[in-house]
DNA sequence: CACGTATATACGTGTAAGAGTATATCAGAA
DNA sequence: TTCTGATATACTCTTACACGTATATACGTG
């Protein structure tokens, strides 16, 4: 499995890393709530705590699952020169629209801070 | 290939994006620079155009590849919620070393204060 | 034109990973 | 102990994808 990207490569892993950051759950919580079957919710949080995304307790027959914080750092930290390069984009775009005089796909950015945009 | 996460969970993918970062080059480049053959740097390179990780112009017989931002911003923006996540763990860990009186991590304050809590 | 350089694509192959099903393990209740 | 609920693992099957090799396309130069 090697890397943290491959582990995050995986849909169905995503889901469950993204249930956890609220509060932690047990195995059958997670599979209920992302209707997935019980030994694909177990295999996948196997490799999750392979890769130390999460950890887990032992409640009665139950086992806790919560989230680790270091491999999505690694993710993040891997982003970091692309952030700096993207911003100088924006800032890039927005001095070019500026002196365009048009804001063909953002209707008249209000005002300050970060202009971000999801799709 | 749907996802950009399974885009960057290629290693050689994710080594061609760290070169275009600093500025685009050519597929001649990226491949004596990163030592692979040329059919698997243009088979990426096609991989990361189709997914818009990357553009190209053409120069002469040469091709120039250079960044774009979106789909990595998507990947900062899927990070957005767990980043919220483990700043308030790491707070939590300060906050625990300082009553453990110990900066495993940081090299600033001595060893002060004795107070040995136990959790 | 022919030739060399630069890049793209086609084809065949191996391998690994996810899905599904069945079963094993373990804890608690009766 | 036996039964039930909760979770983990074993096994098979299938598919996707990365790789290597070979070849095609395109451009520039002699």
């Amino acid at each position: 499995m090697e890397s943290v990207f491959e582990i995050i490569a995986e849909p169905n892993r995503r889901a469950i890393l993204s249930l956890l950051v609220s509060s932690e759950q047990s195995v059958g919580e997670i599979e209920r709530q992302l209707r997935m079957p019980q030994p694909t919710v177990s295999k996948h949080l196997r490799v999750l705590r392979d890769a130390g995304f999460v950890e887990s307790t032992v409640d009665a027959q139950r086992r806790l699952y919560r989230l680790k914080p270091e491999p999505l750092q690694e993710v993040d930290d891997w982003l970091a020169p692309f952030r700096r390069f993207w911003s100088a984009h924006v800032d890039a775009l927005e001095r070019h629209l500026e002196r365009m005089g048009q804001h063909p796909t953002t209707k008249s950015t209000p005002a300050k801070g970060k202009t971000r945009r999801r799709k």
